[in-house]
RNA sequence: GCCCCAGUAGCUCAGUCGGUAGAGCGGCGGGUUUAUACCCCGUGAUGCGCCAGAUAAGCGGCAGGUCGCCGGUUCGAAUCCGGCCUGGGGUACCA
């Protein structure tokens, strides 16, 4: 007996079965450092249009978690799956360095400025720290596979950036966009310092509420407002408060002008009183007090109470009646205590009425030393002195514990105060910012499309950005106040930009260094420099100015901003509330952004629950390219689940689509592209249908590359994988592969399409699977450049029709769903008769399908050939015109099989009665009959020593 | 509190105009082997009961009828409408 293994052409390959990527990723990062793939790709894609996706920096500490890793990855197959298109399409990835975080840091290593350390030698220290944070950051983005200018990043500290960032303020000061203003803002006391909007976050807090009474002066100017004659006994407005500290700041009372409220009489333990209530209020009011009779006096609109004068409840003070929308029925009395210094909406009644604008309480918490009663106190300790104060006054009408929702600092977690200090803001109306900000949300393509009216309410709602920070880590505000006025100097545009100047040859500390008055010429003697520095949102709020004008291949506006839904509280307004100030227009086409991390029950990560997954825990086990599968397999949009389980099945897909691949390279072993191609009419039928579906699905891919929707191509092309390819092509085309001569045109026709397979499937991997896919560029045949990343997408060729060979033009098309609707049917037949032990292998049966007419010509077309489509060893063809269908056949009654049967379409299978060819394992008659080759059958005698068979539709 | 998003099989996702609920993976059972990480077949969305010491599997049967839940519109709803639940996010003038 020969040995005919030899001559069959079985796959072989270097590329592994096993990705091993733990250990192989961070070769091909040092294979892409070294031929500096990023300047390479810079170079080849010269000159073609421009995307440019612009980075939104994370900031300098902490190592990056999955919600990063995520945000990273989304930005690197966009960036890559630009380069395929067609596009220059350049990346600067960027750090945000300045800010209270850092400073945090900076003082557990060093402790606080002050301390043998002055403000100099704490920036510079911050500086340090922040550097190597964004050395330690860059390691890990880098890890990922994400492919940028890592080496020429942008740092929001480099002194460049920081020079441009006062350039662009001075733009916002030329168009008198900012002022000074002294208004109440959030004041975190551990910060000692303003906060923005974005910096705070609202939790459960527990206070206490207390009522109290403001007793009314003039009980005669009441009854008149009433239009009736107030009982003899005193009479007051309760208000209700969950920050009994703010009293002491209190300067009015609001009502709504339009409620109606009452003036009951009622004696609860005080004596007999009168109160003035909303009427709506009144029997939650009567419940809270215990009020068990009462009888109402009169009522009227809140309207005409205006101006009623009032006690305060322990200040020598007299205070008038306001009206304000803000005033509700939610909660209280429906009368609100309103101090100027302590909140929005009491700033706005102080504007309106002309209100003392009281801020009795320092940056420290305390009340200072003017304030009666409580000076020096710290307000958290206060509360108790005012419940007792208020009490002994008799002003006390009730208090309980309340839960509420409160503003806290997002740094420290602890309550913020609202507090009206002296600073700087952008105003949002003075210069149309509001208005023009919001024409340019509608220009802007947002992904998804609730986007655009999430930042348009809040653009609308928000109140002017205060973007001074009482703080040493950040950029200087660049302005001269007058000594004595207060007032910014006429020329504080020109001025800052000279900063500018002199900050990008010496760096922020210049801003502090004395010397600077020179800029200011003869007004040395009456300006002064501010010395609160920049909120940070202003930093990188500002990197599309900066980054555009640094950048010779940034052009502004960017292409897309990319981040996760927060960012439209944060970076994505900080940006555009900057550009439009500056340009007019929206820095960015589109902004596109990704829901959070959570796991598989839904549910957020925390430490707590333990269901926190790491990036480096992945790429250090699983590798990066299956945390880029995820990435790609998940739909982005709303919240992405990750866990275990789910990682497992990545890799389960990623294992897939690699062998798939390794199946591919495999078998392109001894196939030179340059020489071997066969795209003439000799190409085989079925290898015309491959190409055909390779091409479709590129069509789908690439569209979805576009649209940005990673899940559907991450689907597409594994299931092009299993069904098409594993599950039917090349499964079939095993046998030609593998048993005709390897020069022949059948393994060729073969090779040819697996080629093309190849070459487009790379592509459609390497945005996402980058690192796999530079492996399989590397083992692909053909001449090729040093990187997937250098190309586009895959021409996949289109071959000559027919020749003559197949019976004429008449044979070209193959209807190939119809024939593989009947292959799903033969399969399972042959299941079925395996059960039943009749055949074991495919192979070992002949298969007679009968059908009507124009199925059986679809099928005869492929004459003898049919029998590889359906990997038996023989297939034949009976039409039946005009005969009824058949009955089910009569072995296996098996309901399944049965249904499972076409209509129409009878197939018989027999077990072959035929010597099994050791070669190729079909059973054929003439196996035998060659005396030279006693066990092989005619085709492969011929394959192996003759000229080949021929094969045109399998 | 208000607003937005999501909820379809164990997992990831499709589901067009309102017309019989799908794919791939995984699991389980079986087969095959010239990709043993390949391929082929079967098995899937509610509840209950029988067999059994019990669990799993299996077997046979009953009632059913499915898209987070409840209701509505409709001849007909995963799809349209209303309400609710769970999770995620946002937001706030919560005094």
């Amino acid at each position: 007996m020969t040995d005919y293994k030899d001559t069959l052409n079985l796959p072989r390959t270097r590329f592994p079965m096993r990705g091993n990527l733990a250990k192989r990723e961070p070769e091909m990062l040092k294979r892409w450092e070294q031929q500096d793939i990023y300047g390479q790709i810079r170079a080849a894609a010269k000159g073609r249009p421009r995307f440019v996706l612009h980075d939104g920096p994370p900031y300098a500490n902490g190592d990056i978690h999955l919600g990063h890793a995520l945000n990273q990855v989304l930005k690197d197959i966009i960036v890559k799956s630009r380069t395929l298109d067609g596009y220059d399409a350049p990346y600067v990835p960027g750090w945000d360095c300045h800010g209270l975080p850092i400073e945090h840091q900076v003082e557990r290593r060093l402790g606080k400025q002050g301390n043998g350390l002055d403000a100099r030698e704490f920036r510079a220290a911050c500086r340090e720290f922040a550097g190597e944070q964004v050395n330690r950051q860059r390691v890990d983005r880098k890890r990922l596979g994400a492919i940028g200018d890592w080496d020429r990043p942008y740092l929001t500290m480099d002194r460049r950036y920081e020079a441009e960032q006062l350039r662009a303020f001075a733009r916002l000061l030329k168009r008198d966009l900012v002022f000074r203003g002294y208004k109440p803002v959030h004041w975190c006391l551990n910060c000692q310092s303003a906060l923005a909007e974005a910096e705070v976050e609202y939790r459960d807090k527990r206070s206490y509420a207390v009522d109290v009474r403001f007793a009314v002066v003039d009980r005669s100017a009441l009854g008149k407002a009433l239009g009736v004659a107030v009982p003899d006994c005193p009479a007051s407005i309760p208000i209700w408060t969950t920050t009994s500290w703010t009293l002491p700041g209190n300067r009015a009372v609001a009502l709504n002008a339009a409620l109606q409220y009452v003036l009951v009489e009622t004696d609860f333990g005080a004596g007999r009183e009168c109160l003035l209530v909303a009427e709506d209020m009144l029997e939650s009011v009567a419940n809270r007090y215990g009020m068990e009779e009462r009888s109402v006096v009169g009522a009227a609109p809140g309207a005409a109470f205006e101006r009623l004068e009032l006690r305060h409840p322990f200040f020598d003070r007299v205070v008038p009646v306001v009206l304000g929308d803000h005033v509700t029925t939610e909660a209280g009395t429906g009368a609100v205590h309103t101090a100027p210094g302590h909140g929005h909406e009491d700033f706005a009644m102080g504007v309106e009425y002309d209100l003392p604008l009281d801020c009795p309480v320092d940056g420290d918490g305390r009340y200072l030393p003017a304030t009666a009663l409580f000076a020096g106190q710290h307000i958290d300790d206060a509360g108790r002195g005012i419940f007792e104060t208020l009490r002994e006054r008799g002003a006390l009408l009730h208090s309980e514990r309340v839960d509420h929702s409160y503003p806290h600092c997002w740094r420290h977690r602890t309550p913020v105060i609202f507090r009206a200090t002296p600073q700087w803001f952008i105003g949002m109306d003075q210069g149309e910012l509001r208005a023009e900000a919001l024409e340019q949300i509608t220009r802007v393509e947002w992904t998804p499309d609730w986007g655009e009216e999430r930042i348009r309410g809040m653009i609308r709602d928000r109140p002017d950005w205060c973007i001074s920070r009482q703080r040493t880590w950040g950029v200087p505000i660049p302005l001269f106040v007058h000594r004595e006025s207060g007032e910014m100097h006429p020329d504080s545009a020109e001025l800052a930009l000279q900063v500018a100047d002199v900050v990008e040859q010496h760096g922020i500390d210049a801003w502090f260094d004395p010397s600077l008055g020179e800029v200011l010429g003869d007004d040395a003697e009456l300006y002064e420099p501010v010395t609160d520095v920049m909120d940070v949102w202003l930093d990188s709020g500002f990197s599309h100015h900066v980054v555009g004008t640094l950048w010779d291949e940034v052009s502004m506006p960017v292409d897309l901003y990319l981040e996760g839904s927060d960012q439209h509280r944060g970076w994505f307004q900080s940006s555009l509330l900057t550009s439009v100030g500056m340009y007019r227009r929206a820095p960015y086409k589109g902004v596109l952004t990704h829901g959070f991390t959570v796991d598989e029950q839904g549910r957020k990560m925390s430490k707590s629950l333990g269901n926190v997954i790491e990036p480096k825990q992945v790429y250090r086990t699983l590798g990066a390219d299956i945390l880029r599968l995820w990435v790609a397999a998940t739909d982005y949009r709303s919240e992405m689940s990750v866990s275990r389980e789910i990682l497992t099945r990545v890799s389960d897909a990623y294992r897939r689509m690699r062998n798939t691949q390794r199946f591919l390279l495999g078998n392109l072993h001894g196939f030179d592209p340059g020489r071997h191609q066969v795209l003439d009419e000799r190409m085989v039928a079925l290898d015309r249908w491959a190409l055909e579906r390779a091409r479709e699905l590129q069509v789908e891919v690439v569209r979805a590359y576009e649209r940005y929707e990673f899940h559907h191509i991450y689907h597409k092309v594994h299931n092009f994988c299993v069904v098409d390819m594993g599950g039917f092509y090349l499964d079939v085309l095993k046998d030609r592969l593998y048993t005709t001569p390897a020069e022949g045109v059948p393994r060729r026709s073969a090779q040819t399409a697996m080629y093309h397979i190849a070459e487009a499937m790379v592509r459609w991997l390497a945005p996402i699977l980058s690192f796999t896919a530079e492996e399989i560029w590397q083992e692909l045949p053909g001449e090729r450049g040093d990187s997937v990343l250098l190309s586009t997408w895959h021409e996949i060729p289109e071959p000559d029709d027919y020749g003559d060979a197949a019976g004429g033009a008449e044979s070209a098309e193959v209807d190939w769903p119809a024939i593989l609707r009947v292959r799903q049917q033969v399969t399972v037949r042959l299941e079925a008769l395996r059960a039943e032990g009749i055949i074991g292998s495919p192979l070992d049966a002949n298969v007679m399908i009968e059908c009507a007419d124009s199925l059986a010509a679809t099928l005869k077309r492929l004459g003898e050939e049919l029998r590889f489509v359906f990997i038996t060893s023989d297939a034949k063809v009976r039409s039946m015109t005009g005969t009824p269908p058949p009955p089910p056949p009569p072995r296996s009654l098996d309901s399944d099989a049965a249904a499972g049967t076409m209509w129409g379409v009878g197939i018989e299978i027999v077990p072959s009665p035929h010597e099994k060819c050791v070669r190729c394992w079909h059973k054929r008659v003439d196996v035998g009959q060659h005396a030279e080759h006693p066990e092989l059958c005619g085709r492969c005698v011929s394959n192996v020593e003759g000229l080949g068979e021929t094969r045109i539709y399998a």
